[in-house]
RNA sequence: GCCGAAGUGGCGGAAUUGGCAGACGCACACGACUCAAAAUCGUGCGAGCUACGCUCAUGUGGGUUCAAGUCCCACCUUCGGCACCA
């Protein structure tokens, strides 16, 4: 008997599915299309376990489907701009293109060692012109749309990437990249108007029924949505001037007693000018604005405030209250002036206590009247107002509305909806990204690149020698251009695209990606799109997966595609521990893909990964349930083995079948069934994989039970061929192997996937369980079926629970058919 | 603080609609084969007990129900997101 010998047919079946080109895929609109996209890598290198989960996951998607029926797109490619390929120019003194161009070389002969079905016909890197021509084309769509534009802010400056980084990629006020203190600089950059987008992001979060609930959430705390009211004050010493504040409580517009302006407020400097504490205000906001996001916001942090010595006029009353300056307010939220509420905001009223400020309660709780000088915590709730004029007795929902519709008659306020998300901060300050396609003329101002100009290249020549990739400011004959409009001379932009920007609209270019007139083709856009399932890592969920519906989105709006998302169902996979920890050098536990495929196979570690644990759970590496994995695959391979032969001979069978033959076949059918539903409906994979082993487990049981001779040929037949279809997504190479030596000259993959026959499936004997006051009492095989006086009489005629029925009275008798009969007894 | 996910044997996990808790696998133990080992095949495997059965058991405490891992209430723990958010 020959032996599993899985490098031989890996290798081997590898090569004819590529000979072959198995996995392209073509617009066909007479079949129903399916796009299954994994998250396409960073080429750092090599591939990790989590990569080979990822790419697992896709496969039996995408295997399975194609085996359904469907029209398959399953591409693959290359998010390949980014600083890791700076920091390996430098150490390696190799280009970052030599370096990518390496990297994604081995790692593309890893994803093929993994068996993966990938259309490598669509295989695009965001780092080749052909590419990035398109990134920077969709930057100018985005201009022209009045989406991408530069302004001074204070953006996110990280030190030990010497880049700035957009709000999306601090965590913590940390870098997402190197974990270094994110500081803030004034710079002038340029930004995506991705808050013009806010509010279908938002809501059409809803129209994701496919994704996880965490992410969408995620999503929904990012953007951030508020209502409320904007509210203008006057400033009692400067009059006809003002300021607006945002506050989601304009029913306690009557309650205010104090207003704080954020130390970065515009404002600051003209109030306090000439005041006895200008000194004083002027260093205090010089050193909050040098503190890092971490002290700033640091739970212990103490809450501090300024009297600036001048007030502001409340639009509703005509009270003047003091301004102060307070190092709790932030000025990229809101407008940056907040209003102090003392007796219905619980961290107002602190700080009113704390300072001596007064309170003044406007909203009485039900049955109870609040004292501002002696209540003990601000009451937040809903109640009745007080103390607000002719606003006196309505309900604070009621005042909320009637308050707004005042202040806008008055031209001082009205309803107003906030979003904590921030525009997309994009320019990059280094070398290895999409050079942003615009020219600076003296003449003609800022002047965007003609597309017919695209790509801007990037200089390939690379300066290696320093301790950092020099950005391209350094390289005169990339910065000296012609203006495009007047031909004198003028000066490129040296910024580069973030990364994030490469990666918002791969999957559109997976459709068409060798297209040289657009940026992809509409036809073949709308037939693909939109990605029907979508699987890739949790980081994602606010980055990546924003953005791209970010871009989803405003190609809809130009007309350039019809889908409203981009993807429609999100798988988010697990992590991958071992010994209770992320595998990382650091800790010395990683196992690597080329090490299992090695010893094991690629089937073996894909069956192993996907049997662990459920997809979107994270997954505790063993190395010795890889070996039970191939333990498996080995007893499969043993079986049809030792079956081939006897298939072989014909079906001329010396018994017909019987009992033991009715029982198998319903134990094929049952997998299918259950297989087909786990993967499909449910995406359990180790489910599936487990009811697969059961039905060996029942084949050989069969074989164990019946004489050889007597071993009934058809049946053994459609079970070892069902067997072998259901395995082909999860152990392609095997299956494959293993469908030839039954016989067949086609491929296991070009098979249609069985069905299963529902009458197969009933069975001519149930075992139903007898329970006495919901406790299991005994069980009997019964006919299916069996009516429920029946189902009675056979529970009481059984000689245990006659015996604990005797001298007990039935209170009430539950039977569920072909299931379970309870009696409650008293 | 707000929001989300989770908590089941020694371990990974299963139980899809409220109906036999622990499928499948790992580990372990025993048996068969073998001179022996490996491999393989088979059997057992939640805990306790006065043991051919009974009791307890799905983070804790209550509840609903004939019946709860599953539904409801309160709480604990872990992980994740947001957060001086006005």
């Amino acid at each position: 008997m020959a032996n599993y010998n899985h490098a031989e047919i890996e290798e081997r079946w590898q090569r004819h599915w590529a000979k072959e080109q198995f996995h392209r895929s073509t617009v066909d609109p007479s079949r129903p299309k399916y796009y299954v996209l994994e998250m396409f890598p960073y080429p750092s290198g090599k591939l990790h376990m989590g990569h080979m989960r990822v790419y697992s996951i896709g496969d039996v998607l995408a295997r399975f489907l194609r085996m359904r029926g469907y029209n398959v797109i399953h591409p693959m490619g290359w998010d390949a701009f980014g600083l890791p390929a700076e920091n390996a120019a430098i150490e390696h003194r190799v280009s970052p293109a030599e370096w990518t161009a390496q990297n994604i070389a081995h790692m593309k002969k890893q994803q093929n060692r993994l068996g993966v079905s990938y259309d490598w016909e669509r295989e695009v890197a965001t780092c080749l012109p052909d590419y990035y021509r398109w990134t920077q084309w969709l930057f100018l769509l985005m201009y022209r749309r009045g989406l991408a534009y530069k302004k001074k802010a204070t953006v996110n400056w990280c030190p030990h990437c010497e880049t700035v980084l957009a709000n999306e990629q601090v965590e913590a006020g940390c870098c997402w990249r190197c974990a270094a203190a994110v500081e803030q600089r004034e710079l002038e950059q340029w930004f995506l108007r991705i808050t013009d987008y806010a509010e279908p992001l938002l809501n059409d979060l809803a129209l994701l029924d496919g994704w996880p609930e965490r992410v969408k959430v995620m999503q929904q705390n990012w953007i951030g949505r508020s209502e409320g009211a904007e509210i203008v004050f006057g400033l009692q010493e400067f009059p006809g001037e003002s300021f607006s504040t945002f506050t989601t409580r304009p029913d306690t517009l009557f309650g205010v007693t104090y207003m704080v302006l954020a130390p970065e407020h515009p404002l600051v400097p003209r109030l306090v000018a000439g005041t006895e504490r200008e000194q004083e205000i002027l260093r205090f906001v010089a050193r909050i604005k040098r503190e890092s996001e971490i002290t700033r916001t640091a739970e212990e942090a103490p809450k501090i405030g300024l009297f600036t010595g001048r007030h502001a006029v409340n639009p509703v009353n005509g009270e003047a209250v003091p301004i102060l300056v307070g190092n709790y307010v932030i000025m990229g939220y809101g407008t940056g002036a907040v209003m102090g509420v003392p007796a219905h905001d619980q961290r107002d009223f602190l700080f009113a206590r704390q300072n001596n400020l007064p309170v003044r309660a406007v909203i009485q709780p039900p049955g109870e009247a609040l004292n501002g000088a002696t209540m003990t915590e601000a009451y937040t709730g809903p109640g009745t107002m007080a103390n607000s004029g002719s606003f006196n007795g309505l309900s604070s929902t009621e005042g909320m509305r009637r308050i707004t519709a005042h202040l806008e008659r008055q031209g001082r306020g009205g309803f107003k909806v906030f979003y904590r998300l921030r525009d997309w901060l994009i320019s990059r300050q280094r070398y290895w990204g999409a050079p942003i396609p615009i020219v600076y003329c003296d003449q003609c101002g800022t002047v965007p690149v003609p597309e017919e100009h695209l790509p801007v290249q990037l200089p390939l020549q690379v300066e290696l020698s320093g301790n950092r990739v020099p950005t391209l400011t350094h390289y005169s004959s990339f910065v000296e251009t012609a203006c495009p409009t007047c031909g004198g001379p003028a000066r490129r932009e040296t910024d580069t695209m973030d990364t994030f920007i490469c990666s918002s609209w791969y999957f559109l270019r997976y459709c068409s990606p060798k297209n040289e007139q657009a940026v992809f083709d509409p036809g073949e856009v709308d037939y693909w799109m939109p990605v029907d399932q979508y699987i890739g890592g949790i980081e994602h969920a606010v980055l990546h997966l924003l953005y791209a519906r970010f871009f989803t989105k405003v190609l809809r709006d130009a007309g350039l595609i019809k889908a409203v998302e981009p993807f429609n169902r999100l798988l988010a996979q697990g992590m991958v521990y071992k010994d209770g920890a992320k595998m990382s050098k650091s800790k010395g536990n990683v196992v690597s893909p080329d090490e299992i495929v090695e010893r094991y196979g690629a089937d073996t570690g894909r069956l192993f990964i996907l049997f662990a644990a459920p997809p979107e759970k994270d997954l505790d590496w063993s190395d010795q349930g890889v070996e039970g994995s191939h333990r498996f695959l080995r007893r499969v391979w043993r079986l049809v083995e030792d079956c081939r032969e006897q298939l072989a001979g014909g079906d001329t069978a010396a018994a017909p079948a019987g009992q033991a033959e009715k029982a198998l076949r319903r134990d094929v059918h049952a997998a299918v069934k259950k297989v087909t539903g786990d993967i499909q409906e449910r995406f359990n994979f180790n489910t599936a994989i487990s009811a697969i082993m059961e039905l060996v487990n029942a084949i050989y049981a069969y074989r164990q039970a019946v004489a050889p001779a007597r071993q009934h040929r058809p049946t053994l037949r459609e079970a070892l061929q069902n067997l072998v279809l259901i395995l082909a997504p999860f152990a392609p190479h095997l299956a494959e192997e293993a469908w030839r030596a039954l016989g067949s000259r086609e491929s296991v993959h070009r098979q249609t996937w069985p069905g299963y026959d529902p009458v197969l499936l009933r069975v001519a004997d149930v075992e139903v369980v007898v329970q006495i006051n919901g406790k299991l009492r005994a069980k009997l095989t019964l006919p299916a079926g069996t009516t429920e006086e029946e189902l009675l009489a056979a529970a009481r005629a059984h000689a245990r629970v006659s015996e604990l029925l005797t001298g007990k009275e039935v209170v009430k008798t539950v039977t569920v058919p072909d299931k379970l009969v309870n009696i409650v007894v008293r």
